[in-house]
RNA sequence: GGAGGGGUUCCCGAGUGGCCAAAGGGAACAGACUGUAAAUCUGUCGUCGGACGACUUCGGAGGUUCGAAUCCUCCCCCCUCCA
C-alpha cells in the first residue's frame, strides 16, 4: 500500500508527542492535525475558501450519509467526492460504523454486516465491510476507514470482547475488499474501556497491516480518565512509522492530551456543531455567546485570536446575530471555532518542533485556570 | 347613532363556576452538545420561601356564591359591519 506516506519528523523529548507529515494523492497534512467534519460533503456553514483560510488540511465525509443521499454511485459518476464538493485537498471518509452506534434501534448487527433503516425515509439497507469499502472507493477519498462496531461505554467485557473480535474480522474483510491502489485504509482499534482488549485489538490490527491506526469507541460516554488511559495503553503497541488517529475527539483539552500521548490525527463535530449552538472556544476557555452579559461587550470573542471574525466583530454583534437567528451567526461562529481548533494544532506542532510541548501544554492550562 | 365581537400573566393566545398561578406558542434567562438523524435539545419562566405552602393576578369598580378569569350591574377602552 503506497497511497499514503507518513514521515515522522520530530519526537518530543519529555512526552510522547510527535511531529509528522502525511502525504496523500491530494496533498500533505502536517501532524498533529485536526480534521473538520463534513458529514454530508460539506463542513456545515463553511465555503471551501473559508476552510482554506482557517487552514484546514483535510476534511471528513461520511459513507453512511452519502450512500443514502445523494448516493455514492452518483458521486462516482460525477468524478468522485473531491470534484463533487469542489475540495481538492485530502478527504477522509468514515466507514459508517459510528452511525450503527448512534442510530441505535434502527440497526441490526450480524457477522455478515449491518441491516438498518434509513433515518431519512425508513427504507431498509445493508452495509457490510465489503459494501462500505465499495462505497468509499466510489467516493474516492484519500483515507478510508474500516467498517467497525462502536459499542457504548457502558458495554460490559463479554460484549466488547466479541464486538472487538468481529471488528477485527471485519478489518481483514475491508482490506481484502479493496480494489483501488490510490486510497489508504486505516484500521480501527476497539475494546472499550478494557486494557487487555485494547492491546489485543491493536496487535491484531498491526498484524493485518494498515496505512494508519485509529482508536475508535472513545468519547462515547466514558470518563476522561478512561479515555486518556486507553490512549496510554495502546500507544506503545502502535507502529511508530504509521499515523495514529483518535476518532471523534474532542474538546481542546482532549486534543492537547491526545497529542501529549503520541497521537497525530483527530476529528470532532464539537467546533462546528457547538458553534451553531452559540458555544465559542477561546484561549481562556469557552463562552456562550447567547449570555446576557455579552449584550454590550465590544471585545472580540477571543482577545488572543487573529481570525477574520475576531479582527472585525464584537461579542455584542455576534450575540445579536445569534439571537436574531441570522445565518451569519452560524457562519462566523463556525469560522472562529475551526480557526481556534486548527490554530491549536498549529501551535502544538510548532511547540513540538521547538522541543517545548510540555511548556506549551502547561501554558494552555494556565490561561484557562487564570480566567475561571 | 344602531348591531355584533372583544379586553387573560412581557407578547400572541386557550380557558367560560371549584381539578387555574391559568393550556399552547413566542420572547427572555440558563444549561447541554466529542468518528453530526443537530442553525438541535433540556430546564426555568407572578412574588416569597428548600419541598409542602403562603400571598397577589385574568380592563376598572361593585355584587351574587361556600367558591369567580369564568355569572350579574355600571364604567373605561378596542375591533367589525350598518347608517
Amino acid at each position: 500500500m503506497t497511497a499514503l506516506e507518513f514521515q515522522l519528523i520530530a519526537k518530543d523529548r519529555d512526552s510522547a508527542a510527535r511531529l509528522g507529515r502525511i502525504t496523500t494523492p491530494h496533498g500533505r497534512i502536517a501532524t498533529p492535525a485536526f480534521m473538520p467534519v463534513g458529514t454530508q460533503a460539506t463542513v456545515k456553514a463553511m465555503t471551501r475558501e473559508e476552510l482554506k483560510e482557517v487552514k484546514s488540511q483535510i476534511i471528513l465525509a461520511n459513507t453512511y450519509h452519502l450512500y443514502l443521499r445523494p448516493g455514492h454511485e452518483l458521486i462516482g459518476r460525477l468524478g468522485g467526492l473531491h470534484e463533487f464538493m469542489c475540495w481538492d485537498g485530502p478527504i477522509l471518509t468514515d466507514s459508517g460504523g459510528f452511525q450503527v452506534f448512534s442510530l441505535g434501534e434502527l440497526c441490526k448487527i450480524r457477522e455478515e454486516g449491518v441491516t438498518f433503516q434509513s433515518h431519512l425515509d425508513g427504507s431498509r439497507h445493508f452495509i457490510s465491510p465489503e459494501v462500505s469499502i465499495a462505497i468509499q472507493e466510489a467516493l474516492g477519498s484519500d483515507i478510508m476507514m474500516c467498517f467497525d462496531e462502536c459499542p457504548p461505554s457502558s458495554a460490559e467485557f463479554g460484549y466488547v470482547k466479541k464486538s472487538m473480535e468481529m471488528t477485527t474480522r471485519w478489518a481483514v474483510r475491508c482490506r481484502d475488499a479493496m480494489r483501488r491502489d490510490d486510497q489508504a485504509l486505516f484500521g480501527i482499534v476497539q475494546g472499550g474501556r478494557f486494557d487487555e482488549l485494547r492491546k489485543e485489538s491493536v496487535c491484531r490490527l498491526r498484524d493485518i497491516g494498515f496505512d494508519g491506526y485509529a482508536l475508535g469507541g472513545l468519547s462515547v460516554g466514558e470518563e476522561k480518565g478512561v479515555m486518556y488511559g486507553v490512549m496510554e495503553t495502546c500507544e506503545p503497541f502502535l507502529p511508530e512509522e504509521r499515523p495514529r488517529y483518535v476518532m471523534g475527539i474532542g474538546t481542546p483539552e482532549d486534543l492537547v492530551e491526545a497529542v501529549y500521548r503520541g497521537y497525530d490525527m483527530f476529528d470532532c463535530v464539537m467546533p462546528t456543531r457547538n458553534a451553531r449552538n452559540g458555544m465559542l472556544f477561546t484561549s481562556e476557555g469557552t463562552l456562550n455567546i447567547k449570555n446576557a452579559r455579552y449584550a454590550e461587550d465590544r471585545s472580540p470573542i477571543d482577545p488572543e485570536c487573529d481570525c477574520y471574525v475576531c479582527r472585525n466583530y464584537s461579542r455584542a454583534y455576534l450575540r445579536h446575530l445569534y439571537r436574531a437567528g441570522e445565518i451569519l451567526a452560524s457562519r462566523f461562529n463556525t469560522y472562529h471555532n475551526l480557526h481556534y481548533y486548527l490554530n491549536l494544532m498549529e501551535q502544538s506542532r510548532e511547540a513540538i518542533a521547538e522541543g517545548r510541548f510540555n511548556a506549551f501544554r502547561k501554558e494552555f492550562y494556565n490561561k484557562r485556570e487564570a480566567n475561571r
